[in-house]
DNA sequence: TTGAAAGCGCTAACAC
DNA sequence: GTGTTAGCGCTTTCAA
């Protein structure tokens, strides 16, 4: 009878030291890419390596306390929404470059949920967190003991002290978008959006307010809008304001509202000038293109994961808030 | 000088049982969430773990050989195309009904990257890996080394004998959409699609033919191109088509191809009735709204877990493939 | 530079 | 049912 590992168990750090007749040290070295080691010795460690299969156990590697596991964790809301998509593409591919594997969880808006999936990765040890708060806000940040990794917050600020965000200007974008209707002509300018307690919402509501102000337009309050979380209530929506004739022009301040608009359009059979938030893979594609506000997505991605890399590495200064700008594609639909 | 845990140094299941005055084992035992233990334990536990701020640590878990990681591993082309998207979406929605978590990788349809990704993956011990494999393969799947986690492979078959495979009806549904083109009077339907190396381009390719057949049409070679890429490459392609007035139908073989074409439309100023492969959220958005074969990205995503979590509780029968319906969407771009 | 040995946080035999 | 103890595969003092 043989002696030897079981026919199921994969080799190990030890099998390989055994067999390259090293010391597991010497191997530990080896596979963490370090210098200094005897050339010899390199070579029948590679060797051993390769005739036994061996593959490095990295959730061993990591339980050790101040080791990496190699993962960052990203908390969405819907991997469903274009929007999200490109931001986690983003997280993704800047992650890859350092070597780093994404794990992403939905939140599906929910803060219950949120709460079970940003338990489940410290579980599971990532070294960083990206966070998206979600709509319906579950525990705060700060009820989670310590120590924590480091914490961003992408596209919506959220409640750790301590943790940098990274943010689009949706206040300027919106005013930019909404100024260029006025500039237009038009005056009457419905604002077609979710929730203003969404902080995105709020600032994209306060930039509207803001280019009304600036061309000394008053804004008429029936003509704002919070209710389109989907593409669906917006559609009844603004069907409402085509046949009531009460709008000359409309912002839709996400894509969701802005594909409802569209819908309706095509529904009522008459449309309006309208920029959206956000751009989308289609949008260039409509009769006519829709204008958006773009945001950059993938910069954001990136900023997040920088910002992250950053504190991994020991930088311990004050929080960072970055506010990145975007921009105005106006491709036709602003016209009449 | 109080004798204690560091600072920084998160409590274990140690310090837990240490404060509830328990055995290690009833800890262990406790969070794995078993029965059988004194409720009068249970509650010193439960405080002791809310006191002390405990987080299990999984990745320590899972060291032991035959433990699970609670990760599934996603290798997909790119998160960008909708499609991709899609599937990880259904994917990460399953697993979390489970339990589990996901991590998301690019291949970039590149065969190296794929590769590492996967090596990666595995070195994470991740519990199963559901693949698409890339357009430019590696190397071959039964080369690495055993113990392997169940793999899946989803909407091209892989090279890994008994990996269960998920696919979509590529043939039978391109059949039915080629079919209602030429219903329609057509008799010159271009093929717009990507290089037929790759298993889905194939089978559509045949279901294009099998379509024709069918109708006694004979099919113009020059009227196939497999050079649609990127959305940009099939604008040319059909651009190029539309003026030279060779077709009088277009069937895009993947949604690039079908936003391709539709762009060609605009900037000639002149289309043709088309219907695509695979939806998207802004199909129905077009003028006319855009006719595709649907695949049921939800249930190919719930069977690819299902598989795999099959496979993880035992089952070893051979490997099975599935595939699933298609359906073909008629909204009105098949018409003249 | 290298080897032996001691842990990392947890699970699972093994006795009680 | 509970506590003790020996590992899991790896990194890392500590000597040599």
């Amino acid at each position: 009878m043989v002696i030897g590992p079981r026919q199921d168990r994969r080799p190990t750090m030890n099998d390989v030291a055994a067999r390259a007749q090293v010391g597991l040290r010497t191997v530990s070295r080896y596979v963490n890419g370090m210098t200094n080691i005897n050339p010899e010795m390199a070579e029948r460690i590679r060797s051993a390596i390769e005739e036994l299969g061996y593959r490095r156990n990295l959730a061993a590697a990591s339980i050790r306390p101040g080791q990496t596991s190699g993962v960052i964790g990203l908390v969405i809301g819907d991997l469903a929404n274009p929007y999200w998509a490109a931001l986690a593409r983003s997280v993704e591919s800047v992650a890859a470059e350092t070597g780093l594997l994404l794990t992403i969880a939905s939140s599906e808006e929910d803060g219950a949920r949120h709460d079970w999936v940003v338990e489940r990765l410290l579980q599971q040890q990532v070294d960083m967190i990206i966070d998206v708060a979600p709509r319906t806000v579950g525990r705060s940040w700060s009820h989670w003991s310590p120590p924590l990794p480091p914490v961003v917050f992408v596209d919506r600020p959220g409640d750790l002290a301590g943790a940098d965000t990274v943010l689009a200007d949706n206040r300027g974008g919106t005013r930019d978008a909404v100024a260029a209707l006025l500039a237009g002509g038009a005056r009457r300018i419905a604002f077609v959006g979710d929730d203003r307690a969404l902080h995105t919402m709020d600032e994209r509501y306060e930039g509207y307010l803001l280019a009304h102000a600036q061309h000394g337009v008053v804004v008429d309050p029936t003509l704002v809008f919070e209710t389109s979380h989907s593409s669906g209530q917006a559609v009844d929506l603004v069907a409402r304001l085509l046949r009531e004739g009460r709008a000359d022009a409309l912002f839709a301040a996400n894509n969701r509202a802005a594909v409802g608009a569209l819908l309706a359009f095509r529904t009522v059979g008459t449309r309006l000038p309208i920029i959206g938030f956000d751009d989308f893979e289609a949008a260039p594609l409509f009769d006519p293109p829709l204008s958006v506000v773009a945001q950059d997505v993938e910069a954001m991605g990136r900023a997040a994961v920088r910002a992250g890399l950053d504190r991994l590495q020991g930088d311990d200064g004050p929080a960072r808030v970055q506010v990145l700008p975007t921009t105005l594609q106006l491709r036709g639909s602003e016209r009449p």
